[in-house]
DNA sequence: GCGTTTCAGTGAAGCGCTTCACTAGAATAT
DNA sequence: ATATTCTAGTGAAGCGCTTCACTGAAACGC
């Protein structure tokens, strides 16, 4: 029995190859397929990496999944799958994952102010996590993050660049604290910096925060044109938001980028067929993933030695709705 | 030991309650974390369902991955979450599930012709099994179809009901076989019975096939305009091509719907957003997950005598781009 | 009061594998 | 020729749990 565990383990240096063949020629015979359960019992280790994310819907997940499954498969790691959209089924998940024995867990989160009291026990523990897109203040944790304000800063100069002064902001929920984002207190921190680096106002009427859905760049966009602030651009931080930003111009017979140059956010191909073609700055989330479960495989290996703490930058992608490629008059 | 275990297996009448509540101390004490790769080796087990989805980032997986980990959590399983494009990968994603000994194995792909050999010996082997979306010829696995046929139908009827009688259709691939979606041919043999059945004519030439993209329908809605049929209406059999369509009318100037009707199929939130919306056949995708992880459970329970062969229908949702709403001169 | 049933708890096998420690024999060294 | 190393293979413990078969004591029946 030894020795086909051996054989079957590839340990070419114990057997001869007689033997070996034998034992693989019994194998194929018997129609033997391992049982990594046992195996797992017995090495102690699994090789099945644990994946939190909040929301499965959301249009963030899809690609880092993506990516995490990419990466894990092409490393011989199983993905077990959970979601959890709030602390209380997080920790459940956890504890699911524990049970379960993964390897190490990956969790990825929209960019809400969770509690992290658990993330940091866990990681007392020992057992390897990175955290994707959450504001975590706990430096021993492997992170990986979207340069948000960085995001916010980027879209607005370019609008700034195209001869724009009055540049509103529509950007995802800031408050109350239990649907705030990080990622949009960011954007709109970005988005101040650049007006006021050139000494331009940035009245809080130019800004509207909604949920970053649809429905939400729609109302957002419908409140900032009742405002009536002779905004000639605005910097809108979700492209699904944008889709419902254009709809209401649409609807108020603003033209998109004449009359209103719009630049979002994202990353779904859905953008560059929008009437007109979304401006957007391209969020790197497949990356994420891949980076993420790259970072945890090399933990797995004991192949690092400090924690990662890496944020990803955004890709301005010129389309149409910013109004580049248009000659246009201020 | 035992006693141990019955208790925290809830074994109510083998323990008396003194030892219960001391052994369910001390395993608070402990920090005592039941170890489920055990437990499944001993009750040869393990509460985990395969998934295996052809592509994460096909708009249809999110919410189908959603309904099937909606309703396992509920039940208490986990989920071991594979992709894998064709059949040689399927195969592999099988085996390492099998290997890692889960209870059943869920499949959904795109409505590809797969071979389904494999499949035939899982079902062989008793590995309980559901196929959501596949041109499956085994009357013993269970299956969760879409009416595509109806789909098609009900579309073109639509427009038919609004006094269009020039009605295109464009239409996702049918050849060559590699590429070919089950879907396609069956929206297009619902298109084609549904003008037949008013006596009008089909021809090839209102049919465009492309990929089930936003490009694929951007292109298909150009070459259509380009044959110049006179088309009143024209039914896209997917949501993404229909944005991609829309796009192609819009630079065309063609007016949707007082120009050209349009009506297509998809269930994302996002088809109420575009200009101008668009009416729908919504694709109960999401259910369709739910189903299957249901029936999936059943058989786990031995609940189910006969296999389920369930086909799902769509519904009609009338928005802008049909022109339902409009008074329109034919 | 004796046999039977119930109750509470224990012992031990076994789930399928890995891996350390070991052995017998062959090869090599001195 | 003897000691040492190497090679190929074996034995057995053990991973952490479940569950069947069992036991001793208490409760019950007539």
């Amino acid at each position: 029995m030894s020795t086909a565990s051996y054989v079957l383990n590839g340990d070419h240096k114990r057997v001869s190859v007689e033997t070996r063949d034998l034992i693989l020629a019994a194998a194929r015979d018997l129609n033997y397929r391992p049982n990594a359960i046992a195996r797992s019992m017995a090495r102690q280790k699994t090789a099945i990496i644990g994946v939190i994310i909040t929301e499965i819907q959301n249009p963030l997940f899809a690609p880092v999944t993506d990516g995490v499954e990419q990466i894990l498969r092409q490393e011989g790691y199983q993905l077990l799958l959970a979601s959890a959209g709030d602390v209380t089924s997080e920790i459940a998940a956890i504890e699911t994952f524990l049970a379960q024995q993964v390897d190490g867990i990956i969790i990825m989160s929209l960019s809400l102010h969770f509690s992290d009291a658990h993330l940091r026990q866990l990681q007392a523990e020992g057992i390897p996590l990175v955290v994707i897109n959450r504001d975590l203040d706990v430096p021993e944790i492997d992170q990986i993050q979207f340069d948000d304000y960085g995001s916010g800063r980027m879209g607005t100069e370019h609008l700034l660049s195209l001869g724009h002064t009055r540049i509103g902001l529509i950007c995802g929920p800031v408050a109350p604290v239990e649907v705030r984002r990080r990622s949009a207190i960011e954007r709109r921190r970005g988005w101040t910096d650049a007006l006021a680096a050139q000494a331009l106002p940035t009245p809080e009427t130019w800004v509207i925060h909604d949920e970053y859905l649809f429905e939400g760049g729609y109302r957002a966009a419908q409140a900032l044109i009742a405002r009536d602030e002779h905004l000639t651009a605005v910097f809108v931080a979700s492209d699904m938001m944008a889709v419902g930003a254009l709809k209401a111009f649409h609807e108020a017979a603003l033209r998109v980028p004449q009359d209103m140059a719009v630049v979002t956010i994202g990353d779904p191909p859905f953008t560059a067929y929008t009437i007109p073609a979304l401006t957007t700055l391209r969020m790197p989330i497949m990356e994420s993933g891949q980076i993420a479960a790259r970072v945890l495989v090399e933990s797995l290996r004991g192949q690092r030695t400090a924690p990662e703490c890496l944020t990803l930058g955004y890709e301005l992608r010129i389309r149409e709705s910013c109004g580049s490629q248009l000659p246009h008059a201020h």
